[in-house]
RNA sequence: CGAGUCGGCAGGGCGGUCGCGGCGGGUGAGAACUCGUCGAGGAAAGUCCGGACUCCGAAGGGCAGGGUGGUUGCUAACGGCAACCCGGGGCGACCCGCGGGACAGUGCCACAGAAAGCAAACCGCCUGACAGCUCCGUUGGUGCCUCCGGCACCGGCGGGCGCGGCCAGGUAAGGGUGAAACGGUGGUGUAAGAGACCACCAGCACCCCGGGUGACCGGGGUGGCUAGGUAAACCCCACCCGGAGCAAGGUCAAGAGGGAGUCCUCCGGGACUCCUGCGCAGGCGAUCGAGGGCUGCCCGCCCGAGCCUGCGGGUAGGCCGCUAGAGCCUGCCGGCGACGGCAGGCCCAGAUGGAUGACCGCCCCCCGGCCGCGAGGCCGGGGACAGGAUCCGGCUUACAUGCCGGCUCGUCCG
RNA sequence: UCCGCCGUGGUGUAAAGGCAGCACCUCAGAUUUUGGUUCUGAUGGUCCAGGUUCGAUCCCUGGCGGCGGAG
């Protein structure tokens, strides 16, 4: 099993995608972190929502069967779903760089 | 019209494109697809009270502990609500109050002040005694002079609206302080004073009459003239409280270890089914009773063969509870009201890695800027607090903006 | 769901109804050629609102925030 972190943090609302690679299915699982420091309940909802929506238009870049995590911070309170969807953007492509290095170097 | 006060309601709307959860129907072997329908709040919040429900043996007595605290009602119940009483604030509508007891006892009241709680007495005031000073009168002696007489010094006696000292007694009127000082004001009275006495006022206790279910209110009389505050300090009194909580609780399955059976086998073992429900070590114990049953202690009663500690291992699932209820709406009736009764109608979330959303357009409201004489137009920004997790009744806290109504005060007009 | 504890200068902590202290930090001055050390001095606080009391960090009520525990 292959973890690979993104460690670098993105500008606004969503840092950090964890990818984890798994044998299981063909359909990719996205689970979502949203902590209290985000705030209280109705914009933690609201956040997660956003990132269900926002994930879900781009799941067909995900390769299959793998399962990514998605934590938001702080600043994704205030963010609109266009700027999380930015940075999920640019959280995909790290990762999509670093999976090809990972498949290069080693074994899968 | 302005100011204020009390109460109630709403908490963006329409459309489009994707999308989610429950239930029901259809297609399908299934995954799934499709149609219909329903899908967060006034606070869902904080978890501060009270209940329903479930289990604990339907739960004994005493002590301890906790809670409440005007009265009468409402309610399933409450620390909630309503009306009223009392106290305080406001011109008023109205608002605020943990609002029993300080002669059951204990404690505390810093600093200041004479004294801080039970009666005393520092200063002061008054009386008397003693000695002194001073002044006045009188008298004796000595000395001086202008030798009648006067003056000075020393002494005796008597006296003073005199002075200070000390002692004894009376008194609490007055005294800077303090949050609070032993009733207030005026008078009589006295050596000085004092409820010692008198009038009025305030306040206390008891009794009587009247009103009220009651808290209490109004009136009258008697007494003693006065009793500080603090119980959100201990405490006393009255009333209430068994404990845990939907991860309650029930049920099905799985599991490690062990046993039995069947089958396969390369003879090491492996697979499946059924039963039990894990292994190791230590300690205590089986009527001489461990441990437990109501949380703390004691007593009483009861259950009782397992219990406790450490290490290691397994499970990390489904279903029920689970949403029809002190339910919602409308109307009538009773009640000042909280609320209750009757009739009719309605079904209104049940998720569980936790659904009710995302994006866009138009309208609405607010703010700012620009253009325009103006009606208005354009651009930009903003539209709260906040989301079920067993359910219900309250309390408390948060909340952009808008609407409605009752009442009070002031100004103007008629 | 239930239970408990705490909140005092920037930080860590005392005060037990009666003048809010202590240490470190910060700042200023002195000493030193400069810096450090040392000495002297200063600024700055009771989480918020209301209540009880003559008087509240302390007692009571309600909020806010933090920490911890049980199943």
């Amino acid at each position: 099993m292959h973890a690979i972190t993104a460690e670098e943090v993105a500008g606004f609302g969503v840092p950090k995608v964890d990818p984890v690679m798994t044998d299981a299915g063909a359909v990719p699982r996205v689970g979502f972190v949203v902590s209290k420091a985000v705030g209280n309940s109705v914009v933690r909802h609201r956040v997660a929502r956003r990132l269900r929506h926002v994930v879900r238009d781009r799941l067909g870049t995900v390769r299959p069967g793998c399962t990514l995590v998605v934590r938001a911070l702080p600043s994704a309170a205030s963010a609109a779903s266009a700027e999380l969807g930015g940075d999920i953007d640019s959280a995909l492509r790290r990762l999509r760089l670093s999976r090809d290095h990972s498949e290069t170097g080693g074994a899968q």
